[in-house]
DNA sequence: TTTACAATCTATGTATACATAATGTATTTT
DNA sequence: AAAATACATTATGTATACATAGATTGTAAA
């Protein structure tokens, strides 16, 4: 592997972990063990450490170390904001080429909604929902716009997984469910003005039931 | 000074450079000759070297070097198609509180350009145009959105700097002239809506004038 | 008992030696 | 003479020793 793409797995690794939790705000991520558990020096960790701070996602200071971020309610609000305008944005500065394949994976998803469905596993929903936002930005012909795009979901996303217990898991997941069932709908049509606009409205919808049981809590 | 003081003079100062094509595209920066310039060993200099690799602005590859990038006619209305959809956006997501320092220095500005204008300067005119930007900056609350627009500016904003030459030096001067004619006067109606949409249209208007001597060139 | 201070510990920041990839050049071979 | 190969050069990538900031703990003094 060159040295890119171990960057870059190790870079999505971690973020991953991140979203999912796993590191949960306030965690400490010692570079020393991380290097040892992916068999490298310090070196590249701090490479990638470095990054993911430019990108909010963690915070270093030098003797204490280097901590996962808590995101609190007045950076959420500005980049759901900010967020709300891009899903909109995309619709404008996006003209992909539908293929089968899109549509197909996009379906596979939706099958798999119904099976996390079952059973509550937060964490099986949050990695779909994340192959539901990697097959997205495939559709974003902006280059920068799919840099930001991504930036910001990551920013924040992890929210709604830590407040989901708090919340009815029927609704969520019916509500990936539903956002799916639009989007495929939206792509068939070849309307992407629309299928943006939809994800807009879903996003909105989201971000209002996490408002619901934000009153409480100044960070999270 | 604290190592973040450090890292954030370093890495404006390289910017900087890139900005006003001190370091044209295709230059090699070489992490020893700017460690030995700036005091320091080469691994304060890779992260801000890293830094910009992750921002567009120059490119790292191993036993070849870190070289500037060129930036494309694609990314370039890549970029400009998303500024030109930021430049309203700023409107719609701040609500600053317009001070009379924010008016003086604008004010300043102003009378600066005209001073420049007497003498061709091209460099003198893109750093009083970085300052405008750094003011215009200040003004958008959403923390998010200011970033983003930080770094598209930098993105492509050397461009101007470089095709300057074969573009009209009184032309251009005015034209910043009228763009920070155009901002006080919304600025003093407390009006940012306004405000937004002038400097879209005058990001609009630069564009078009760049478009005119682009035809020939791929890469700049 | 409480407070102040010093030692120690642990983390990131920095400097540097070494590893390795890519290029250009020189030399050898066909 | 042309092509191929070996080697020297030079760059970034990695590993690691050392520097230093901040927290913690223990001890001594008030």
């Amino acid at each position: 592997m060159s040295p890119n793409t171990d960057f870059d797995s190790l870079y999505k690794e971690i973020r991953t972990r991140i979203y999912l939790t796993e590191y949960p705000p306030g965690k400490a991520l010692r570079e020393e063990e991380l290097a040892t558990e992916f068999g490298v020096s310090r070196t590249p960790i701090r490479r990638v450490l470095h990054r993911l701070e430019f990108e909010g996602l963690v915070t270093s200071q030098r003797g204490i170390g280097t901590i996962v971020t808590a995101v609190d309610v007045k950076s959420l609000k500005d980049v759901y904001a900010f967020r709300l305008k891009l899903a909109k944005l995309v619709g404008e500065l996006s003209s992909p080429r539908i293929t089968d394949d899109h549509i197909a994976v996009l379906e596979g998803l939706k099958e798999k909604v119904l099976q996390v469905k079952e059973n509550y596993n937060p964490k099986a929903a949050a990695l779909l929902y994340l192959d539901f936002h990697r097959e997205m930005m495939s559709l974003i012909t902006n280059a920068p716009l799919r840099q930001v795009y991504d930036q910001l979901f990551h920013q924040t996303a992890r929210v709604w997984l830590q407040i989901l217990p708090e919340l009815d898991w029927d609704e969520e997941v019916l509500a990936i469910y539903e956002e799916l069932r639009d989007v495929i709908k939206t792509l068939r049509a070849n309307d992407i003005n629309t299928m943006a606009a939809v994800r807009r409205n879903h996003l909105a919808m989201v971000l209002h039931r996490i408002n619901k049981y934000l009153g409480s809590a100044d960070i999270l």
